[in-house]
DNA sequence: CAGGCTGTTGATCAGCCGGTCAATGACAGT
DNA sequence: ACTGTCATTGACCGGCTGATCAACAGCCTG
């Protein structure tokens, strides 16, 4: 016996609420359309009506870890920075300092790193959202080779925004790896004594 | 009707081997015991004779992962370097320099990863073996820290390790998922200008 | 040659998966 | 009030999975 209708926008919603609970707390390879239709209050069908198949509601989920993950990042507050290669750093700690909070989100984006390896479609969508999260510390990279333009001589900005990046990323793969070992301060004082 | 009977060790590593090469083309979740029996050549039940369920047969080949690589690293070759600061970098370079021969490794070890955060018994063989290769650039770290000992003062030399480490992973992860912007040259000159 | 141990096979099991679909009910337009 | 559209349900399908197990073959021991 069908229940109520709703509308459009809203049912996709409730669809992508469940799935963002279930993946969070069973991960990608444990998220299935029935528990995701269960945690909804809603039955499998109904999944397969609104999205489809299994790979888009993926892909739109991805959509929502993105977001959470490069999308909705604080401004990259500069002020009060005398240089720009202590307002990188300052922008590099606030990011170290999202990690803990949002360690659900970092765990389903190295999981979809994995998805995306086989799946072309996440893979063009990963690739571009670091290619955006990349360009966010591109102002600054930009303004550290100005500021410095002997020492970085020929280096592109776009390289300097790589290697930070990578750094951002390879500690997020520790923090969730080892979480007791997670210190911010301290890896940041390493960081500033390696980078003058 | 059984076929011959090999010893042990040899069957093991057999199916080893058929699991190594089913997972470097299908990835861990591709991966099903019943294809690693045919690519031995044996039937299912065998797999499970001597390895008794799938978690362990993943468990040895993490094993086999990790010695790849982590384990069977070249000696860090810091012959000829002025400084052990460019032996650090020299060091990184020639991890960088490993990631593209060995992508299917790195892959599979970045699906161990995700496997980790739900598998207890994963998770510490992949921690220790980080643990194992931070400890690898210790030596240097520590070398630098000393020839520099204001500009380090009070940075254990573990935290610079880490770092570095970072780096090289963070690296590793941006590499498998846009390979074609790869440039281990561009990545370690900007990197050389940001570590003076 | 008898008998047991052990490696090996493949059919088989229960369970879960993504996906389909006929049936049903709520709702809007007329 | 009638009707057609569409959201919703849940049983169902085929396929695959990890795991089990009785049957069987080769080998060692006596």
């Amino acid at each position: 016996m069908p229940g109520v209708k709703a509308p459009e926008q809203e049912r996709r919603a409730q669809i992508l609420d469940a799935a963002v609970g279930v993946a969070a707390s069973e991960r990608l390879d444990g998220m299935t359309v029935r528990k995701v239709a269960d945690r909804a209050g809603l039955s499998p069908g109904l999944v397969f009506f609104h999205f489809g198949s299994k790979d888009q509601l993926l892909l739109d989920l991805l959509g929502r870890v993105l977001e959470e993950i490069i999308g909705r990042r604080p401004p990259e507050d500069a002020a009060g920075a005398p240089s720009a290669r202590d307002a990188l750093l300052t922008y590099a700690r606030s990011e170290l300092e999202r990690l803990p909070g949002e360690r659900d989100f970092v765990e389903l984006f190295f999981d979809y790193w994995v998805v995306g390896t086989r799946n072309p479609d996440v893979r063009t969508r990963m690739s571009d959202a670091m290619a955006a999260y990349r360009a966010s510390f591109e102002p600054l990279a930009t303004r550290i080779v100005a500021e410095e333009a002997a020492r970085f001589d020929g280096v592109p900005p776009g390289d300097v925004a790589r290697i930070i990046v990578s750094f951002v990323q390879g500690t997020a793969f520790q923090a969730v790896l080892d979480p007791d070992h997670f210190d911010v301060d301290a890896l940041m004082a390493a960081l500033e004594a390696l980078v003058p």
